[in-house]
DNA sequence: CTAACGACTTAATCTAGTTCATTTTTTTTC
DNA sequence: GAAAAAAAATGAACTAGATTAAGTCGTTAG
């Protein structure tokens, strides 16, 4: 149930027993269904959650009341509503299993603790975020520079579990598309590749 | 000479004397002229740099050849080819000075020793990556559902100052569109607001 | 079992933004 | 301060992708 997240957190620090079960005592595990809401505008992010398994979509509606989906979260990694979570502010986006999903959700409160006990944990974090930032400037740039068919390519070769698992329309959300010029590049790939 | 970033790191963490002393003894000052280079592809990202005065871009090549802005870096804030200067493998970016810029640079020996030597600044850089990466989510939803027209506006509100410094087809490039484009932008513009 | 709802497809039409080519303005350089 | 170079403006033709609308499957709930 933990050994996830511990070898995860392996990567990056070194724990001793001790250590790895204090930070477990502040773990809560759950269990989501298929479409179960996570996280919701107007409450809180009081926790970030890590993925043990299935998957998260995180997303948000913009003014013209469009699904904007923001990232997927798979199996390993973490999330949240990272502002909310920050400053315990209402959210303003969506986490919600797209799948049964497993997690282990960290409190505000016992993070700050943990920061506090276990200061390693400060460069856990500090790790996983510059990671993230690398990502999304890679991300942006991918999406200044590349055509809808080439960022679809990329989606799918960064996630060809994820390209069969969920809706198309979620995907074409992601790479900023609609689902109907989605479905005409797949249709343009499929007679290309017949042919 | 160094008040700008002691205060920027004293809105995180607390420093001793001592310990502002040593971290102080880590950097090392530069000045650039205009459109000087502070990094390019196929050097390594030996240093972060933070900008003590004046403004430098980030930017990269596509497979197209068109200059592709990642980021502005104003005063106050550290950069470099996060990619390259964590992995030292060679950049695919540039960095260089808009306008004369004073920089304090880190080597990343020397964060290395640092985070050693005073753990709270895994903290620091913590809270500052997850800020960024709050920010780059910002900019990624914008992308995706405004227009042009309103991202530019977006722009010229979050830094009404770099909108009259810099040149417009940098603008252009950093909220993603042709400098043609932004111009039909500016003149429609000028005439709803002239009228 | 079937109604109904959501997801996907298809196709016609439309438009925000691009491309290309030329001219004007501003900035740089010597 | 003139010449050269870079940046900005303008406009016409073009296109990637959006919008709208209709039709086809699946899947789920009752």
């Amino acid at each position: 149930m933990y050994d996830l997240i511990l070898k995860n957190i392996g990567r990056h620090i070194t724990l001793t027993k001790r250590e790895k079960d204090y930070f477990i005592s502040k773990l809560v595990y759950e269990t989501y269904q298929k479409k179960d809401i996570v996280l919701q505008p107007n409450k809180v992010a009081l926790h970030a959650y890590f993925v043990n398994s299935g998957c998260l979509k995180l997303y948000e509606y913009n003014d013209k009341a469009e699904e904007n989906i923001i990232t997927f979260v798979p199996k390993n990694w973490w999330n949240s509503d990272l502002y909310s979570f920050l400053t315990q502010e209402p959210a303003t986006q969506y986490l919600q299993a797209i799948e049964e999903t497993k997690l282990l959700k960290l409190s505000k409160q016992n993070l700050e603790d943990i920061y506090i006990e276990i200061p390693k944990f400060e460069r856990y974090f500090r790790i996983l975020h510059q990671n993230s930032q690398i990502a999304f400037i890679y991300r942006i740039r991918n999406n200044n520079s590349l055509t809808a068919e080439e960022r679809y390519d990329e989606f799918v070769e960064k996630h060809p579990n994820l390209d069969l698992t969920i809706p198309q329309k979620d995907i074409a959300s992601y790479i900023g598309i609609t689902p109907e010029f989605l479905s005409k590049i797949r249709k343009r790939k499929k007679n290309s590749r017949g042919k």
